[in-house]
DNA sequence: GTCTATAGCTTGATAGAC
DNA sequence: GTCTATCAAGCTATAGAC
């Protein structure tokens, strides 16, 4: 059976549920393997540097997807505030509205290895130059749309915090809601 | 040998912190032997609920320090800004400056059971709660006195996950600086 | 490329000596 | 109250058949 039993695209998207669910060290192969529909046999087949490649793998993948699914339309057409309100609805959207965790928070607890950090660091940094940049362009010196980048990204990730602590995904909506203000307003 | 090798309270702060960096699954029985200093059976002579019920005392010392050494000053002497002041000083020293994590982050990744889950919401909503008292008193209608020690608990964690993700704790450190303002100003 | 079977270690938890 | 020794079950990882 030369052909895949699930193509990559998917099998990334089955593992990273896993590990943002579960975190690193939570996410055991037999919940992997029951998530993806794949023995752990096969997956050291797919990923031969083991859980840590998996890990890796599902970071990178996130990553791309966040800055071609969610950041994209910040390099696009239309006026800063547009283009900031429509990147609020992808956030609800990949977020599926505050329901979802975020993999870089719950992937970045102690139990993993250097090169997950990396992966991390580099993903918030994408996110962080992306956000400082539509700012700016909405006529906010460079300081201040850097702190307003920063604002803005911590205020997300707080309320999914929040969310996952007390089930409640209200304030991560308002969150997004206000995230044009923030970001645009001078 | 009828005294213990090391006291409740100490016994306590050595458990907060192996949960807080780890998390749940992540805390091994292994990993609390090396910070407590007890083997495995002693661990079990003080927590005979296991390692559930070593979880939730933490989470409940925790839920009490905070109240006593953080949030106390709320209900004390001063204008409500002041007080808030003296909440974001003891919110500095409680986080060591944005470099320790929050408990009530990384326990509530999936993997604990629901007595845990519990014990989390009660000690947001005492947080919650404390605040928005402060932002009442400082002339903020209800509503919006709930949104703003909302937005106040998001940003600190928020600033704190950004800190464990990049090593970087200025964000955490602006945002308490911003915090009078956020809960004291109408 | 997937599988079953298994190795070897670590996990949470217990029994019993002191 | 703490310890060593032990258990079954979990874990990551590998070998080898198809």
């Amino acid at each position: 059976m030369p052909t895949p039993k699930v193509d990559d695209r998917s099998l990334m998207e089955r593992l990273v549920e896993v590990f943002r669910d579960y975190g690193y060290e939570g996410a055991s192969l037999a919940r992997i393997s029951a998530a993806t529909g794949l023995e752990k046999a096969s997956l050291y087949h797919r990923f031969p540097g083991g859980k840590e490649e998996m890990a890796t793998s599902a970071l990178n993948h996130v990553g791309l997807l966040f800055r071609d699914e969610v950041l994209a339309p910040l390099q696009g057409e239309g006026s800063p505030a547009q283009r900031t309100r429509e990147v609020g609805q992808r956030l609800r959207r990949f977020y599926t509205d505050g329901k979802k965790d975020c993999l870089l928070d719950t992937m970045s607890i102690k139990g993993a290895g250097a090169a997950l950090q990396k992966a991390v660091e580099g993903t918030y940094e994408a996110w962080r130059s992306a956000f400082a940049g539509v700012a700016g362009e909405a006529g906010l010196p460079p300081r201040q749309a850097a702190q307003r980048a920063e604002d803005a990204i911590m205020s997300i990730h707080g309320a999914l915090v929040l969310a996952r602590a007390t089930g409640d995904t209200k304030p991560f909506r308002r969150v997004i809601e206000s995230l044009t203000g923030l970001l645009t307003t001078t």
